[in-house]
DNA sequence: CCGTGTGAACAAATTCACAGCC
DNA sequence: GGCTGTGAATTTGTTCACACGG
């Protein structure tokens, strides 16, 4: 039993993993799982599952386990994937036109609606679907058609300046894959995708190995 | 003071956002840093800074700071980014495309030297300058050309499998972009790109906010 | 029995606070 | 006076172990 408000962090980072194996498992057709299977599938320990969900409820029964489909329910409302999101994109480059064209957002439930760049030469073309439109109209666009979250994808030295434009908006929510350190007020989410950081803190622990 | 094994693997995954920008205060000529002023860059504390450095070294002056070019260096060397590594990519896809074409490696000494895919239609052809080739000769591509790294860009279905090939050729670390937990011995090393996992814990905070 | 839920015990990480040196 | 380096204190996170219900 713990407030709603209060849950660590790095408790709300996993559930999305857990959600995720149990819709697998729903797909296979399985019925219950207990907390020591769940956990054998994922690397994790059967205590810090169950101390985890201990945050929201009481999913479980004893001696049997969690009904599968039950808590990835559970799970998807908690984290709010029962409804759909909308992002924009900001930063029509190589990245960004990698990102219009990633397949794995609109399954989960996050919606591409617009992207933004200032270059003459993508601002009014249509990539993936989506339409392109000059960064200036950014605000007035975000007045017509509210988004949930802004995708970041412009270089480092410009990143700041975007962040600042869509929080400025009112967009509570940033994904960014620019390789830089954003600074956000508080109560905007900030997420960073940096597979060069990743790569670079990989390689402390490749050092000691044969090559 | 501490030996070299036993740092918090935490401390190693910041190690290489202050060797970022101490580069950048470094390109701007900057000679002197205190932990104050990079804490505030950064937005970490200062005593967190002297904590996660004091682990490797006294890189410091008293009533100074540090300085940026000598602590720079020093980071790149403890991190292994004073030497160039070598990739394979598995899985030239739409993203494996993406990532074969992405910009950022090569300037931090990440090199993909090879691509492999199983569909006739992308084998034998380069791309972004990289040959692919059929991934039945992976195995024998490393062991006339020993990689680093294994960067795994196939669909959640394959990625376990190609997981297991990488590390039975040798391979000590993957960098994994597909959307499932991959599973690999002890001491491979193992990062994941996961935007999916990191918006939907991002929903959960966004939930209480005005859309 | 089995397996959850959870307080208690433990471990890890962060922050404090200050001695010591520039 | 300013700022590092670091033990100690504190906070945060994980694991243990067992009472209880199925």
């Amino acid at each position: 039993m713990t407030t709603l408000l209060g849950v660590p962090e790095v408790v709300i980072d996993r559930l999305p993993v857990y959600a995720r194996m149990l819709a697998i498992l729903e797909s296979q057709g399985r019925q219950v799982v207990s907390s020591q299977e769940l956990g054998d599938e994922l690397g994790v320990t059967p205590a810090q599952i169950r101390k985890d969900l201990s945050y929201f409820g009481r999913f479980g029964k004893q001696g049997r386990g969690y009904n599968v489909q039950h808590l990835t329910g559970e799970l998807r409302r908690i984290l709010g994937l029962d409804q759909e999101w909308t992002m924009v994109l900001v930063g029509v480059g190589n990245l960004g036109r990698a990102i219009l064209s990633y397949r794995g957002f609109a399954p989960e439930g996050f919606k591409i609606i617009a992207a933004f760049d200032t270059h003459s030469d993508t601002v009014g073309r249509t990539l993936g679907g989506i339409r392109v439109y000059n960064v200036k109209n950014l605000p007035q666009f975000l007045k017509n058609s509210p988004a949930d979250i802004g995708i970041v994808a412009v270089n480092a030295v410009a990143a700041q300046e975007v962040a600042d434009i869509l929080v400025g908006c009112g967009i509570k929510g940033l994904l960014n894959y620019a390789p830089v350190a954003l600074r956000v007020p508080d109560g905007t989410q900030l997420k960073d995708i940096e597979p060069v950081l990743a790569l670079q803190s990989m390689t402390y622990y490749l050092k000691g190995t044969s090559p």
